[in-house]
DNA sequence: CGCGCTTGATCAATCGTTTGCGCAACCGGT
DNA sequence: ACCGGTTGCGCAAACGATTGATCAAGCGCG
């Protein structure tokens, strides 16, 4: 692998020269045609950088972290794709890490803050991760950003959780259903609140009394959705609609109601909350709020880039786009 | 974050001392006596060897990259796990590539390898990729395994395809099937031409007459497999059984049938080569042939460490433990 | 007592890059 | 011709870890 020197030797100039040029530094006085030799024998030998030699001088190797519960999530994909989007353009890479091999304090953590293997960290906490346990393993020890979650003294960005909710049951509502169940989150969330203070500020608005038995606290997994489904499909008066506070918890939802003979939409509307490609593969396809997912990555990396920079402990929301209501085939008209 | 030259002080040596007990050479003459006092040291102010340092006196970075066509699908949680369990036993750390930009060719991938930023890669090419193109823009680039595929100059992994698609088959054949569809992968695709030739090995065994109309080349996505099912049940004769080369066709298969108004497995009965998750959460849930792709991940960081380290050339299929049938419930013996 | 050998530990070079500083050469103005 | 000010470039010192070379003791042995 060609480094500065051989590139100096080439153009005949010293390695600090080159490093200049390439560094592409404008206040560096070297001449034209100096540049151009530098250029020129540098794309001879197509020279890169030495990563090592750079971090280590930098004491910045121009990597972050994106760590989530589950890589293979569907949900998943516009996030990466913003938080790689964004990390590209501000020229770092991004290294993705399944958090289940990231355990703050695990042994693969230890090694990327602990070695500065990257600069900075953009976590998704899991539903259920204790908030003061992060910040000592994570935020005490790398720049730290978390997505949906606040822990102590880190930045965060979210979205907005309860807007999406109250949206989808608004949809629900304005289909003419009254009793609509809510197939929540895991309880301590603090998504899942979100989006349940959502749900129930829509009936509030449409006047329709809340029903604690009509929301569940289980999850936001395809099982759980399941779970939610069951729970509140064998209620005495049986609700016409369900809003997921997921959409893999919805898919769970659609499986249940299969499973109880149950025809969606003709005997139940679904809404999900989030919206993913799998989505359109259900049966029925689903209906959905979609959340600016890709949005929130890239906010996530450039709110990272601040605190890098040493900029303060900040609080984003990602209002941009809207949470919007995707129309497919689950919700309809209640059969009165 | 503490360095060497932390630890050094701190026991009252120097710094190589450090460096030798550290790094656990047995061969290094220090006393027992030293090598206490550095241990407690180094526990006592946390040390980590820094990454860059390391990476620049080492040329060598630990990390390798694992390039996928696509991280959400379901598929790659085995390999995944696989191959970055294998990584971390060999001190390694895994960097998961996602974008279209980690392709070889793109502009990250060239800052992966190009930087020297990792010590290898395990690729899994796209269906379609050029074998030749990738020889060149990776194979002489950087220590290369591929999966599922051979390249020229590179190692390679691979699981039986052939013997799965087989099982797949004969499951159908033992159910009482005469009159089989394969909905399988693109056509220049390695892995859909072992899988198609398993298929039509099973026909032969048993002694069933191969119709080529029955064999569709559209490839592994929800919506190839959709296309296909289409395709197949559009036949004069119709089959009563579709074997699908991959688990997420498969879900097309099953979309499609239902579009068509036909009961799984009443009407047609359908396997699918490799397990997900996801397979569990269809309708009817899927009977699966569940390939070792944990071992496929294991071996291919196994068989790169061998490339790294100045290894020959190998290509290994992953038999053990071989494909095995899951049964669910979306094969069942043909009505009448 | 001196020699060779082993043991325990330090010195210093090295990896590739960046960057503050110094040093010529050259400019225009007196 | 002299001089302050620029311009163009190279020298050399970091960054943190590893490792061959080196060196000072200590020991056994004749």
């Amino acid at each position: 692998m060609a480094k500065l020197s051989d590139v100096a030797a080439r153009a005949g100039v010293s390695v600090s020269a080159v490093s200049r040029v390439l560094s592409g530094d404008p206040a560096a006085r070297v001449s034209e045609a100096t540049r151009d030799r530098v250029r020129k024998a540098a794309a001879e030998v197509g020279y890169h950088p030495n990563f090592a030699g750079r971090a280590l001088k930098l004491a910045r190797t121009d990597v972050i972290a994106l760590i989530v519960p589950d890589v293979t999530n569907a949900l998943f994909t516009e996030l990466t794709r913003g938080v790689e989007d964004e990390a590209v353009a501000r020229g770092c890479v991004m290294l993705l890490a399944r958090s289940e091999d990231m355990q703050p304090g695990g042994p693969m953590f230890d090694r990327l803050v602990g070695e500065g293997r990257v600069d900075g960290i953009v976590l998704q906490p899991r539903d259920g991760a204790d908030p003061q346990e992060l910040a000592r393993t994570v935020g005490e020890r790398a720049p730290l950003v978390t997505i949906h979650q606040r822990i102590p003294g880190a930045s965060s960005v979210v979205v907005p959780d309860e807007l999406a909710a109250r949206r989808a049951t608004e949809h629900l509502i304005a289909l003419g259903h009254r009793r609509i169940g809510f197939a929540g989150g895991l309880a301590g969330s603090p998504t899942a609140q979100r989006r349940a203070d959502g749900h129930l500020e829509a009936l509030l608005r449409a006047g329709i009394a809340a029903a604690p038995e009509l929301v569940t606290w289980r999850g936001y997994r395809e099982s759980d959705g399941r779970a939610s489904a069951a729970e509140l499909l064998a209620l005495p008066q049986r609700p016409t609609a369900i809003v997921a506070a997921n959409v893999n918890a919805a898919i769970g939802v659609l499986a249940q109601a299969r499973a109880q003979g149950l025809a969606v939409p003709r005997d139940l509307s679904v809404v999900a909350i989030h919206d993913a490609w799998t989505a359109e593969h259900t049966w029925p396809p689903l209906t959905c709020v979609r959340m600016p997912l890709y949005e929130l990555g890239r906010t996530a990396v450039a709110t990272l880039a601040e605190i890098v920079d040493g900029g303060a402990v900040v609080h984003r929301s990602v209002d941009d786009p809207e949470p919007v209501l995707v129309g497919r085939e689950s919700a309809a008209a209640p059969r009165n």
